[in-house]
DNA sequence: TGTTTATCGATAAAAAATTATTTATTTGCA
DNA sequence: TGCAAATAAATAATTTTTTATCGATAAACA
């Protein structure tokens, strides 16, 4: 069960909102699954193996059972706090958005260097008490949504904060010591990925 | 030059924004490059070989070239509006987001059912305004912000609107018609792969 | 009870992506 | 001019990921 792949940990949420979405039937297939996922059948299988034993043949995963195994493996059980660096307009949002406590994730509050932001009421500090916050109630995960320009320090802020996992929507690259987990939520890509798809569609 | 990889396709606007960001020096070598980003030197110019031809050897790639012809590749300077629906609070954050402009992706409406969001002075009108504007002016481009129950439906909304391509943030799989291209913005697999190395990390 | 069928799980094959190696080219310099 | 160094480009090897195949198992049903 050790190192599951990373692609495998990115179909796994699917599988679960599926899965959560069509609560008709007791018991589930891959089979079932992966059609209406537009997936092949037997990776959704190998997933599945990854984080579950309770697979029958003739019969499927008991749905429940395996909605409860996917929220404990993605840690949607286990709720942890994060912070915010950046309270512009997609920190504000990521700030208020409620969306994440699904997924275990409660974002307790965001910094920024600009004086005019601060709201300690709407619990946006200045950035000068990261450090401080982040050891008192021991906060492991952090979310950049500065911009480029800023986005190396504010790494090396919470790198200094004692945080070792940084989700990081600034499209840059960030240096960080090799304990510490970046992933870049890479809006850009998406966007290229897009557009790359209209120039197909204009030139076919 | 035909058919690229979705990798490398990701791996193109990490380059281009080191590029920008990194203006000292008339050329870069794909080995500095590959060095800045933690990438293989080889894999990098392989990236590179798919999109430009102006490497010489010993010397690298003109930068000021390179960055043009990614942006270009990219879809940077060709402006491709988009609508968004669902205006709570990432879609609203979205819309008012201009950080897209500079991918050359330009927000110009969001779309509702709620009437009490609607409001046309901030390019926010009721969804039943969509197909008719999209029609007028040829918008190919759609942003899914809703949340999973109605995702499918709105989805549905934007194909007969004439959309080809999705940006999806609900998570949540989405049934189209097989030109229409659905780009998912996996935040719950982001979060997957954050959390899991938080507990990775206590685990050992 | 035996047969059929759907499905899992394991193994094998194929495809794709990454990394290593080799070759060729260009520049700088003795 | 000839040699050394840096680097792109081409090719080969390796690894990872995806897909296909096959055997085993459990349920349904004659």
């Amino acid at each position: 069960m050790r190192s599951i792949s990373k692609s495998t940990l990115q179909r796994l949420p699917i599988y679960l909102s599926f899965l959560k979405q069509h609560c008709d039937s007791e018991f589930v297939s891959a089979t079932v699954i992966s059609k209406a996922l537009s997936l092949n059948d037997v990776q959704v299988r190998k997933d599945l193996a990854a984080i579950s034993s309770s697979g029958r043949p003739k019969v499927g995963y008991c749905r429940c059972t395996l909605i409860l195994e996917l929220e404990n493996f993605l840690g949607y059980n286990d709720n942890e706090n994060a912070v915010i660096i950046g309270v512009g307009n997609l920190g504000t949002a990521l700030l208020n958005y409620e969306g994440f406590e699904q997924y275990g994730l409660q974002v307790i509050a965001g910094f920024d260097i600009d004086e005019s932001k601060i709201d300690e009421k709407r619990k946006i500090f200045h950035i000068s008490k990261l450090k401080d916050l982040c050891k008192r109630l021991n906060i492991h995960i952090g979310i950049i949504t500065v911009n480029v320009e800023q986005a190396q320090l504010c790494c090396d802020e919470l790198v200094d904060a004692g945080i070792t996992a940084i989700w990081n929507f600034a499209p840059t690259h960030l240096n960080v010591p090799s304990y510490v987990h970046v992933q870049r939520e890479n809006m850009a890509a998406s966007l290229a990925i897009l557009s790359r798809h209209i120039k197909d569609n204009k030139n076919n």
